[in-house]
DNA sequence: ATCTTATTTAGGCAAATACCTAAATGTCTC
DNA sequence: GAGACATTTAGGTATTTGCCTAAATAAGAT
């Protein structure tokens, strides 16, 4: 039983859908009402709003009624922290090769 | 019914668990074995197992039988295919602001 | 060979996910 | 206010997840 307390958390399981993914990559161009935002794809309407609901409660989206449309948009904070994450990760392992690398290279001097 | 095919979908699957994060983190640093791995988190070793069955084969981490350990690291690959297509969203992103600002601007110069 | 350590397998359970159809609710437009 | 359009609610199903305990296997140490 997933249970998604911290952002990240949420924030990845939004991104792991394809359906999910898409939405995001679609609203990266401007906020659309969620008709136009299913069209692509095939699937019942209520499926549809299942996955933007699961968007929004992560905070990856913000949508807003207007007259009978709801449009969405993007709200990229929640994004950037998962994307943040991953630089970070990304910085560590690439420091702990460079620390790697000089000691090799230290020991090959060493060795002459 | 959750049903993984892209390697995406996989990735993101297996960060958006706190656990799995984690091990990702102290992979980054390198490689341990199963039960030195499994120690900071309180859970039944089997349990354990399974998240890191998920991070195998999503292919984020790698694994190896030394005598009777179980040696893991990471897989940076996999990691930045994720990475990668946050960045890249992430500049589309930026793109289009910069756009919208252009636009903005050329705008308010028209009006004067 | 036996004991200990490290991991794996088996089996089981509650909750969450991802889909669906059918029906209800708002909100224009005429 | 009647019909059309956009979305939401209700209720249902199969599968997956994340956890567990108990028992089995594998490998090193004595």
């Amino acid at each position: 039983m997933p249970n998604f307390q911290n952002t990240l958390d949420l924030a990845f399981h939004a991104l792991s859908d394809p359906t999910r993914r898409a939405v995001v990559s679609r609203l990266v161009e401007g906020e659309l009402p969620v008709t136009a935002l299913a069209e692509p794809f095939d699937m019942a309407l209520p499926s549809f709003t299942q996955h933007l609901k699961v968007l929004e409660d992560c905070g990856l989206i913000a949508s807003e009624k207007r007259g009978r449309s709801r449009w969405c948009r993007l709200v990229p904070q929640r994004f950037d922290e998962a994307a943040d994450w991953m630089m970070a990760e990304r910085e560590r392992w690439s420091a702990r090769l460079d620390r790697l690398d000089a000691y090799l290279n230290n020991n090959q001097k060493g060795e002459k």
